[in-house]
DNA sequence: GAAAAACAGGATAGATTAGTCTTGTTTCCA
DNA sequence: TGGAAACAAGACTAATCTATCCTGTTTTTC
């Protein structure tokens, strides 16, 4: 139901959150959350684009957050990547309708709507700080791995 | 959020349930729910051969609902077409987690819940059933209108 | 049994997503 | 100032999704 692109950029800043305020080289962040690294490298320009992270070119620089795990949402990364849209108006444009929404419209954007709100109360912070099973989101790692490979492998 | 294929199969099961038990024609589903034709007939086979509907050939054919609109749900529908996969085990396969979620993953799944829920809740008869707005969740339309339209247009 | 209605299935094409690779540019530091 | 570290950006490939078209097969009806 999300992309791996939303996948990976959540992986990404929840790791950065991790480490924040410092920051993390794309071929670092690539290696602990298993994400392929040229791919990630152009995730992090979206998420740069959008204002989620700051990049630093050079020996010593990296990518790190902009704002403090605390202020930063999942609904914030999900929408810079792969924006939820909820359905404003009725996606068949029937004129009988207008701008409401048919039952089964209106199921579907509720159903996106208790998405919405669930990320949107989940901040950086509070995921790390979840006390339940594995403390840390994503801990240590091989290599790279790409989603891909679950499907025909 | 949701796929156009998820979005086309649930008009048209709508559109069948509001016509149930009676048969109707790809076209005349297709004109009414304004999903491409051609395309319709293909998601129409996927969900023929998950036992949604059944089709009928030959004059007087076409395709009807296997179970009542009672006994069907939205999750079923959306489910034989783009299944929700909710998240079973770390997609990092972090061998210090085993089967437990990392916080992240958690609130992924919890997310993905919610939906399955929400989509398990609804039956066609009750989205029929909607005393909101316009009763009827799809009615007359013009002709097929793809999607894809919106994007670039 | 022939014609028409209707679905079945394959081929194909365009758009988007996922992923890789190469080259360029910025920045730090010795 | 030169080299290495690191991101930036574009080209390119593969897979999937969306969509269209064409031919075949089944079924009904006259």
């Amino acid at each position: 139901m999300f992309s791996d692109t939303v996948e990976y950029a959540l992986r990404a800043v929840i790791h950065l959150a991790h480490q924040a305020p410092a920051a993390r080289t794309t071929a670092q962040i690539a290696e602990a959350t298993q994400v392929p690294k040229d791919y990630l490298a152009k995730i992090l320009q979206g998420l740069a684009k959008k204002g989620i992270v700051q990049t630093q070119r050079g020996v010593g620089g990296g990518v790190s957050l902009v704002k403090t795990p605390e202020e930063l949402t999942i609904l914030d990364v999900v929408n810079a990547v792969d924006p939820i849209t909820r359905i404003a108006t009725c996606p068949l444009k029937l004129p009988t309708h207008g701008t409401n929404l048919c039952p089964l419209h209106k199921r579907m954007d509720a159903a996106m709507a208790t998405v919405e709100a669930a990320f949107r109360d989940s901040t950086l912070a509070e995921v790390l700080a979840d006390p339940s099973t594995a403390s840390v989101p994503l801990c240590d790692g091989t290599d790279p791995q790409p989603l891909k490979l679950r499907r025909k492998a």
